[in-house]
DNA sequence: AAGCTAAGCAACCGCCGCTAT
DNA sequence: GATAGCGGCGGTTGCTTAGCT
């Protein structure tokens, strides 16, 4: 009879994000289930990974989204649905969990702005032509229906927000036109053939990227 | 200052598909 | 070909923080 191990859970602390990032190093970001085994870390592969991904990759960037990905995320959201990683990938440094929350969190606050104006113009407008995606989202229908389909009707619509606050702004950040975006995919996607690459081939870089306060108190000498 | 609410984000769950045996 | 194990994905939950009353 072999007694389970108890597996931690919730939040990492961290010991256990440096455990990680050290056997990440040493063995590659592909066998999870080993490498939750060979840590030492009383998590399950799944977990490691999952917080490989979405936190400890040092590829990730950080912080707000830029306008040119937000428009990136509307368009690939209206060409593909809920397909977060899928969307993720062309995406540089953006995680599909945090494309995920983004769409979540301000595409329903754009949905609130847009109701709000929708029904003082006439109550039935918008939100009504579902297509993709086989979305479970159980809020009110206004927003499911945002959810699936607003994006393009956000896209033009922001679109000439933004380009007219942009300019009156301080920061003059570039606003990116369609064929600029697509342009990027393309390229990336012939990158993404031509290397083929598994994610750590970047990863002989990982010490250099890695955020100091993982590494500055780390006791190297206990790993030799 | 305290309480409440909404937003943001990290983490977990369950399902599915791929792969090794 | 069957099956078990694992990794990946999308959906959901729950905790923390910020903002408002």
């Amino acid at each position: 009879m072999v007694q389970e191990e108890i597996k931690r859970r919730g939040p990492w602390t961290e010991e256990e994000d440096l455990q990680l990032v050290f056997y990440v190093k040493l063995f590659g970001d592909r066998r999870w289930d080993f490498l939750a085994k060979v840590s030492g870390l009383k998590r399950t592969g799944k977990s490691c990974r999952l917080r490989w991904v979405n936190y400890l990759n040092p590829d990730l960037k950080r912080g707000k989204m830029t306008p040119q990905e937000e428009r990136l995320v509307l368009e690939l959201h209206s060409k593909w649905g809920n397909r977060w990683s899928r969307i993720a990938r062309k995406i540089p440094g953006r995680t599909d969990n945090e494309i995920k929350n983004y769409w979540r969190n301000h595409m329903r606050k754009k949905a609130q702005e847009l109701r709000k104006k929708s029904t003082s113009i006439s109550p039935s407008s918008s939100f009504s032509n579902s297509s993709s995606s086989s979305s479970s989202i159980t809020h009110d229908e206004n927003e499911t229906n945002f959810y699936d389909t607003v994006g393009l009707e956000l896209l033009q619509a922001e679109g000439e927000k933004k380009a007219s606050n942009q300019e009156q702004g301080g920061e003059s950040m570039k606003v990116y036109s369609m064929d600029e975006i697509w342009k990027d995919i393309e390229s990336l996607e012939e990158n993404e053939e031509k290397m083929n690459k598994p994610i750590m081939g970047s990863i002989s870089t990982l010490w250099d990227y890695c955020p100091d306060s993982l590494w500055k108190d780390f006791d190297w000498s206990s790993f030799r």
